[in-house]
DNA sequence: AGGAAGTTTCGGCGCAGCCCGAAACGTGCC
DNA sequence: GGCACGTTTCGGGCTGCGCCGAAACTTCCT
């Protein structure tokens, strides 16, 4: 019976600590276990056993520099697999009371955030209704599918979307993702992955530091009201 | 911070016990406290704690039913929450050596089984792959479209996909789900309920009493090799 | 009504796991 | 080399949680 495999790996996410780190590194890069150990709220001893036992079982990998060791997730599987579990937690019930502690950063947070490799929050759930809205993705039954139009649409923004030697299908698709904090989709996969990183190098957003919060630079407010019709940025 | 809200539901499903009996309700039944005692290996105390727990978290829901008391998973989106953690749990760190465990009740789970509500294990795989090779269904990017030879095919083949009402989209999609077993993906979503639907109906499939493994019929065996061109079974 | 079966509540036992202080190790800087 | 910093290992204290025995409660059957 695999329970067993199951139950360790709950366990591991199961513990406010090692949660927390998890949640640190969803944006996708690497943080030191120093840092690791301050956002977790743990000695750094404590930080390093934890830091151990995710990097056994798989969940992160690090990387050696210097006298600093980086970890960050092992793989997109593995951000994918948190995306879901957030969003399963802050959808179940809710009377514990835990929602009191909405600081600024949360606030932030919910504006605009990355989610491993693609855009959430308010943001990417703006940006996935305006390309819905405008013909330029459909989607339905937890999967999603470029139009004709909306290859034009970006290509004329300026996103590329060619992968193609990893291509099999004669259309793009995407996947969504459920945004914890909006419980609605947003775009990820690599269409999202795309877009986010488009909006990076052109400086629409600009990561805030130290957090997975973005912010909306004030070229990217005019972009996204003149090219992709979101004005409330 | 949210990641108590992790942490909560990481604990939840980090009991072997509490595994053991949500991963028995993953083929989407009803089953009583007492099963699910015998399932996971406790007292029925023990499991009544349990799914007390499961419950007030908002993963099971319950159906009085004269003394007995049937649980079920609350949700499509359980399973799928449930379905991801089997994966990335048996895909990573195997060294525990818990696997040496495979009774021949999973040697048949492995053969076919149910996954929520569609189909799962080397037929499921096998028929994902059939459609693939005969250009029904392309994948790509965590999603999948039905191509429009693929909507002919099914229809003949008695499958309907016609829950037009709650689809926005003119081509029908659907969802992959990544087989922790064959670590390969089958068909979710819409597609895979029907397909699975229409495979029990017919008699072409049976359900195994207790489990969610699936025996393939005689009549099964001819369909699946003249219809569907799968000659393994 | 009386009995049986299923389920839940209560109480106490025992183990597992988290936490931190202290100290060792490895690495970079002066 | 010597020092400082980041990280890891070890040991002990503490809390929390799962487990089951006993008993109450509900529902069905005769």
């Amino acid at each position: 019976m695999n329970a067993y495999r199951m139950a360790e790996l709950g366990l591991l996410l199961g513990e406010p600590a090692r949660a927390a780190m998890l949640s640190a590194l969803m944006d996708g890069r690497a943080l030191s276990a120093g840092e690791l150990a301050i956002v977790a709220g743990v000695a750094p001893q404590t930080a390093s056993g934890h830091l151990a036992r995710l990097t056994e079982a798989g969940l992160l990998k690090v990387e050696r520099q210097g006298r600093h060791r980086y970890h960050r997730l092992a793989s997109a599987d593995i951000a994918q697999l948190l995306e879901t579990f957030m969003q399963v937690a802050s959808a179940s019930a809710l009377p514990p009371g835990r929602s009191p502690l909405i600081g600024p950063r949360d606030v932030a947070m919910r504006r605009a955030r990355t989610c491993y490799d693609h855009l959430a929050g308010e943001l990417g759930v703006a940006l996935c209704d305006a390309l819905v809205a405008r013909g330029a993705v459909e989607f339905d039954d937890g999967a999603g599918i470029v139009t004709a139009a909306g290859v034009d649409m970006l290509r004329e923004a300026g996103v590329s979307l060619d992968n193609a030697g990893t291509r099999r299908s004669a259309r793009p698709l995407c996947r969504p993702c459920l945004d914890w904090s909006e419980r609605r989709p947003h775009l990820a996969g690599k269409l999202g992955a795309a877009l986010c990183s488009h909006f990076l190098e052109q400086d629409l957003l600009r990561r805030v530091e130290g957090s997975r919060a973005l912010r909306v630079t004030g070229k990217g407010r005019s972009v996204l009201r003149e090219v992709w019709g979101i004005g409330a940025f």
